[in-house]
DNA sequence: AATGAATGAGGATTCATTCAT
DNA sequence: AATGAATGAATCCTCATTCAT
């Protein structure tokens, strides 16, 4: 009885640690990439002592990957998907991108980390990044489908290249808020890039149509 | 005569160790960002002891700087400007967008290394950052100067739209490179881009004319 | 049971390590002064590895500040008040002068350091200097107090000179017993000074009475 | 002819760069002691590359004797002896003490630098505390003289005992100015130490006499 | 008389990690 | 479930010194 009086608290969570290991982690990593986290540093932030982190996670490497497993499933728990799948291509396309401007906007901790471990090409690739290529291996295949839906008429070249193209806008513009801040209107943006791939399509499509 | 038969341990000279230890730290922090780049394996690599790197650069911030900006000196040297000014705004879109294209495929490490730079969020800035920021402003009014040229109609926002839009195209389609390698065409990407920019923008100037 | 022979490599314990780390380093310091004191040579000294020191101080400043501390209390500890406040000024100055004589024989190396970090006078002050000054000015304050109890008499000023000369004698007498070594009879010289100011103190209050 | 246009400066100057190197590393090693005093410290300060410093003293050690050789040089020279030599012993030695206290104001830096020196006690003796010790000794066979030419009566005893108070009192009185500036009216205090001083002497000349 | 360049040893401090409790 | 203590390897950088010019 003496016992639990003093209540809650500190009566070991398991659970509560580990996330609170995991908020601090997304925030300096997203800041410092990779090398630039230490464990001490993430200790200090979460008040928990390194050992403590140690118990959670098997080491550093193990700790950001779980960083960007569990950053991107908090992302895409966010999508609140349009679901109802009517309306003219360009309206599709416009909606898709503005539902990933949205995003983009306040999730940009996880994100900036995944850029910089993709960008990073030493030997031992550290596990966040293959996690992330991954990731985004599979989103770059759901926009591929999409596409390949909109405009039937389109060969695997044309989609393949629109896709990267998507990509390519939406990791670009991503990078430009990140340094330009604020200034960056980001659904301005995402709107001329859906409109931009939209008539690429088109135009693809047309002249694929024309070719047979 | 005699003299000269050993060519006497290390003949002291600076311009030559200096350009040896850029070259290693360009592709060490190419690799693995600003943290992950010791001075250690920058020795190793260049042959010279660690102290001697202090004597060229008085730090790991000030060597890291001097890497973005001779980086991107160089990278500047291997354009040939085209000069002749003439031709459809396509073609000229499209020459600028090549050149570009061309000049990525090959000097990828001081980019990557600026780019990692241009993502991390730390407090204490590395001076890198900064100079790699400086320069990208500079090249972004340049291209903002050739739109306005070639699209005299367009308002100071849509230029400066279009200009946010075109670096976006290009970060990211170089990031898509540094993940994907060779899978990505990148000559043919800038086309695809250089063609969507100059139909936004002609759009956007015939649109403008209209409203007034 | 058999588990315990082998004292089971380094069983940890804080406040054991911490001891053998400021024994070692007043050892160190008191020899060779603040910068004179590498990290290393404590290591070394101590039996623990570098890396543990900085388990249990925050830097080299904070390992000399505690060590001023630790030797100073330990100092103090040793002094067996003399309580008894009876006796003639002489004898009492005499007796408190003995006392101090005393202490400084075999407690040389925490005021050796402590007294070449009040010499030194660099920018960033060392915080072990702050830590010993402090100590000094409440022990010039008891000294202060003992003077003007024993001659009500005294003015302010009277008091502060003597004090100044009480503390300027033992430093100076310190030094000399540092630098000739045994050869200066430590005890006899504070007889000496004793003499010598409560002859002055008695002086300058006499003076101090005739003039009102 | 050609040659002479650029005058003087530049014209390599070995003694004004000498001065230059000593003036630099008085300030640094009487600030920081022998330790804390680095050429590239001094190079800094006297705007001489560190090699020329090597070229004007053998090393670091043979610098900080120079530093306290001349500086003591200097200091003596500044004395203008009294020379006549009458009054009364306590005006002798009043005089004497206040020619002390006046040298000691305003040349700290190489008397504090070498009483630093002189209170470490590395095994490896850096040859300036060598130097400082030796210019001490004479200073104190200069005292001794004086006190037993003052006090005919004194045994050596005594003559020695007085002396190493009389150093312990300069000494002292001058780290009490050292740590708490210009407080401490060192001419005063130094009037006071020669009056203690020669009461102490009268009376042990005194109760020798008796003694016989 | 002077100096630019180089260098190995050592400086303080932080790293990721482990282990006994 | 958590943590205080420990640790070897690595971090960046400064040290005193040398040497060819």
């Amino acid at each position: 009885m003496a016992r639990s009086q003093t209540p809650r608290r500190k009566r070991a969570n398991g659970v509560e640690s580990r996330r609170r290991i995991l908020d601090a982690a997304v925030e300096i990593a997203g800041e410092r990439g990779y090398e630039g986290t230490s464990i001490a540093a993430v200790s200090a932030r979460c008040g928990l002592p390194a050992s403590s982190i140690y118990w959670h996670f098997k080491d550093k490497d193990d700790l950001i990957a779980a960083v960007i497993e569990t950053g991107f499933e908090t992302w895409l728990a966010a999508f609140e998907l349009p679901a109802e799948e009517t309306g003219t291509p360009l309206e599709r396309v416009t909606a898709m991108a503005a539902g990933v401007a949205e995003r983009l906007v306040d999730a940009p901790d996880f994100l900036r980390l995944g850029l910089m471990l993709a960008l990073e090409q030493r030997p031992a690739e550290p596990r966040g990044r293959t996690v992330f290529l991954r990731i985004r291996a599979t989103a770059a295949q759901r926009i591929a489908e999409m596409i390949a839906a909109l405009f039937p008429a389109l060969g695997e070249d044309a989609v393949r290249s629109l896709t990267v193209y998507a990509m390519a806008g939406a990791d670009g513009l991503f990078v430009q808020r990140q340094i330009h801040g604020g200034t960056v209107d980001l659904a301005a943006m995402f709107e001329l890039h859906a409109r931009l791939l939209h008539d690429a399509a088109a135009r693809m499509a047309q002249e694929g149509d024309e070719r047979h």
